[in-house]
Parts: C-alpha cells; structure tokens; sequence
RNA sequence: GUGAGCGUAGCUCAGCUGGUGGUAGCACCGGGUUGUGGCCUCGGCGGUCGUGGGUUCAAGUCCCAUCGCUCACCCCA
C-alpha cells in the first residue's frame, strides 16, 4: 500500500506560485488604501474559546449550530470570522484607554464546515476591519467609502447596497408586525420560509425563492418601523456617502446571518460570482462589546471581505498584469570551473540587493538561455572556457540583445558591484520586454 | 445535512451504437544553431482511462458499489 496519494482536504486550497502573485496584490493594496484612512494592524490567534464565538454571533446561528470546527475536548475552536477575535483583543488589553477610538484590520484564514462551492472554502480569507468607539455616521460613511476605494483601485465592478436594521428597542416591534404579515401569506412562501417564521422571521426577506420574493414585496419596511434615532443616524449615512460620492443602493431586504449586527449593514455585491453575491459585507455591532464583557455602550462597526471571491473577480475582471517576479541577471556558467567564478558573484549581485539566478546544472548554453528567459532575466552574464581563459564574460541584455564584454578582473565583490552598475544603468534605457 | 453532474498524460481535453489509449494542444527535455533565449521546425519523455466488482468473446465506453472533485440548496465573506 506504499503509493499513497495525499491531496488537500475537502474544501482547503493550495493557491500555487502564480495565482500567489495576484493574493499579495491584493494584501498590498488593502494595506497601502488603510493606511491612507489611519488603520492599524492588529494579529490575533485563529483559535479562540468556543464560548467567545457562541456569544458573539449568536448560539441560535447556523455559523454556531452547525458549521463550527471545534475541537469540543479542549473548548476551543478556529474562528469561523474575525470580529469576535478582535474584540477580545481589544478588551483583553483595554485598547479603548490608550486611544478612544482604534481603527484596526487584520488578514488571515477562517474555518466554516460548509460544503465547498465556487467562491466558498471550509478555509478562507478575510480582510477584515473593525473601527471600535465611534457610534457617529460619519464613521459608517467614510468605512464604505474606504471599501469602494479599495474595490475600485483593484479595478473591480462591484455594487454596494446598505440597510439599516434598527437595534434592540426597535427590531422587536418590527420583527412583530413582519410575522403577522407572513403568517398571513403562508401560501406564498417556500418551506423553509414557513419554518423561519419562528426561527429568524427577517431572513424570509432575503429569500432566494422567487414566489416569496413577491410575497415579501408588500411586507412591511424595517426603515418604516426604525426608532428616532436609528432613523436620524440612517438619514445621515446616506447624506454623508452622497456627500462622498459613494453610489448606493437602499435594500430593505438585506439581513444579516450573524446576531450582533445593529443599525447600518451594508454589501458589496456582484453577479459574477455563480451562487455568492458579497465579496463583501458588514455592519454596525453597538451592543457587543458590552456583551462581550467590555466597556459599557461601548460601539463599533465593521466588515470582512472575502479575499477567494475578490481573487476570483480579479481574475475575471480585473487588466491583467504582467508579473513582478522577474530576475535583473542571470549567470550561464558552462563547465565546473565557470561555477567557480559564477556561484560567489551570484551571491554578491544578492547581497547588493539584487534578483540574481543561476542555474547549477551546467547544462548547454542554450538550455540556460531558455531558463534565462523563462525568470525574464534582464541580462545574462555568460561564463565559459574561453571567458575565463581571456578573462572577459560576455554580458547581454535580453531586451535588446546587444552584447559586451565584462572584464572578469578582480574580486567577486568588486565585480558584482561593477555588474550591478552595469545592469542598472543600462535598464533604466530600456524597460520594455519583448 | 440535501440534490445534480463529472473523474482519460503535470495541465486543457478528443475518444461515435462496446472492437488495439490520441502524430491532439500546452508544459517539460533534446536536435536543427561545434557556446546564444522568445518565433519556427523535428524528435523525445510522459497513462495501472479514480478504485473495486459485474455483464460480455471483448469495457475508457454498459451496470453496481466506493472514493474524489465540481456546482447548486441550506447558510454565508
């Protein structure tokens, strides 16, 4: 039984070099985009107490119920999202007396035991963000806004979507007249809808199911039964993202599948993605800090972009870039003694700081020239026989394919430096590649 | 948890009503260029047809089981 084949689990992706390449493009802009909006990075464990996601997104929740990966002996489980972790860092280390409000993100993996579809892993990434200690809409505004930015400058088409689900004094009153309607219409709706009902009568609104999508046309509206003041901080998101130049639309439709979410929710979606819409999604969380055992009122709001779907969009949608990893030279050394020469002078070119490659297998010339042009090699330096017997390498630029000689007099260090020189000035005449 | 579809070379795929696994494309290696890349051209490497059973003179093809993957439902980024 010794061929054993191994491959990822279920649901767990290799991303390999050259999709890795589009990944970090994303990391980079993410992160040069929240600088310019004062965020700071914060890390914190993927594993956390079971208790501490039971409590934040709710134990009546499916992401609670059923899709979980918790080691159940231990109490502990990989966190299926990120703001519960972050949260508990922020209290743990009482973040909120060094700085009233923390502007923070993180990027990392989480785990959900779901079955795998197209944009959905049982491992994925989220870029996540969560401003804590701010309750002002200006704050609501100006984090959408921040998530457009950075969906736009990527060079992706997405919508964005925003509603406001009241909070604790208003959503039962609402919550009341909505399963009056509903248990009026039983007809109209799905199975499952029948079920909601009792369970999370709001999700029915979101309901993919076309014959209660028009049932739940004339239900009544959750901006129409908001309190005063979740109606006056609504009123002034949507000011403060015109004011912006945010494009928006109201849907009244939208819930949310986690508990904690009060006031303003908002998605970014697209079509583009088979069955999943949100690349990504968040909103207002006022009562969860406390709830967590922080800071009393203590608000704050935030969301997670799901970096599989982004990265899939990317690839649809996004101009195609050419790679960044590409070699300044690459050394051809043909025989044992041209090894010699070129592995030392290889390094220094590294150690100068520069993307140097060689190829130790002393192969034919002409072999090496074909992996020169596979790293996109700049120049080659070649090293042979002869170059060494007339101490002069030939160097050539692989752009223009003019060719000189370098005088192999020296040390390793010096001639490196002198290479390095070379190549660099001579680059900077020609950047095209063909 | 539920449903549907698909497993042939490293990758993308042909393979008809069962009748010898494809000069297929890409990639890789080598020759054409006694030491010069991309384009071209010629050649080479590469497969227990997911696995196990059954039907048949004969199975990649039909049937059953099993494993794996994909998509969708539920739910969600």
């Amino acid at each position: 039984m010794f061929p054993v084949k191994f491959q990822t689990v279920n649901g767990f992706k290799d991303i390999l070099p050259d999709e890795a390449v589009r990944w970090r493009r994303l990391e980079e802009q993410a992160r040069a985009v929240f600088r310019r909006f004062g965020l700071r990075e914060i890390r914190v464990p993927i594993i956390e107490s079971t208790e501490l996601f039971a409590r934040a997104i709710g134990e009546a929740t499916d992401v609670v119920e059923k899709e979980m990966y918790t080691f159940a002996d231990k109490g502990l489980t990989l966190r299926p999202e990120a703001t519960a972790g972050l949260l508990r860092a922020y209290i743990e280390h009482g973040l909120h007396v060094q700085q009233p409000v923390q502007r923070l993100f993180t990027i990392g993996p989480m785990f959900r035991h779901e079955r795998p579809q197209k944009g959905r892993q049982r491992q994925f990434h989220q870029i996540d963000v969560e401003i804590i200690g701010a309750s002002e809409p200006g704050i609501d505004a100006e984090l959408m806004a921040m998530a457009q930015m950075l969906l736009n400058e990527l060079g992706l088409k997405v919508s964005l979507e925003i509603n406001s689900i009241g909070c604790p004094q208003c959503r039962p009153g609402f919550r009341t007249k909505l399963v009056e309607y509903l248990n009026k219409r039983l007809d109209g709706l799905c199975e499952d809808c029948r079920r909601r009902i009792h369970t999370n009568p709001l999700r029915a609104l979101d309901c993919k199911n076309k014959g209660c999508k028009e049932t739940v046309q004339a239900a009544p509206s959750i901006l129409d039964s908001l309190c005063s003041d979740c109606d006056t901080h609504f009123a002034f998101v949507r000011q403060q993202l015109d004011a912006l130049g945010v494009q928006y639309a109201l849907n009244r439709f939208m819930v949310r599948g986690l508990d904690y979410y009060t006031r303003t929710t908002f998605e970014f979606i697209t079509n583009e993605l088979g069955a999943q819409s949100a690349v990504a999604a968040g909103g207002r969380y006022d009562g969860l800090i406390e709830q967590l055992g922080g800071p009393a009122k203590m608000p704050g709001i935030g969301f997670g972009m799901g970096m599989e779907r982004i990265v899939l969009l990317m690839e649809q949608q996004a101009d195609k870039e050419e790679s960044a990893d590409r070699a300044d030279c690459f050394v051809a050394a043909l025989g044992g003694q041209a090894l010699t020469f070129a592995a030392p002078f290889v390094h220094q070119l590294r150690c100068l700081g520069f993307v140097a490659a060689i190829d130790y297998s002393c192969r034919s010339l002409k072999a090496q020239m074909k992996q020169a042009d596979r790293v996109k090699a700049r120049f080659v330096l070649m090293i042979g026989e002869e170059e060494i017997a007339r101490q002069e390498a030939a160097l050539r630029n692989m752009g223009t394919q003019e060719q000189s000689a370098f005088s192999l007099h020296g040390t390793a260090g010096e001639l490196a430096a002198r290479l390095a020189e070379l190549i660099t000035e001579k680059g900077k005449h020609e950047q095209a590649y063909c």
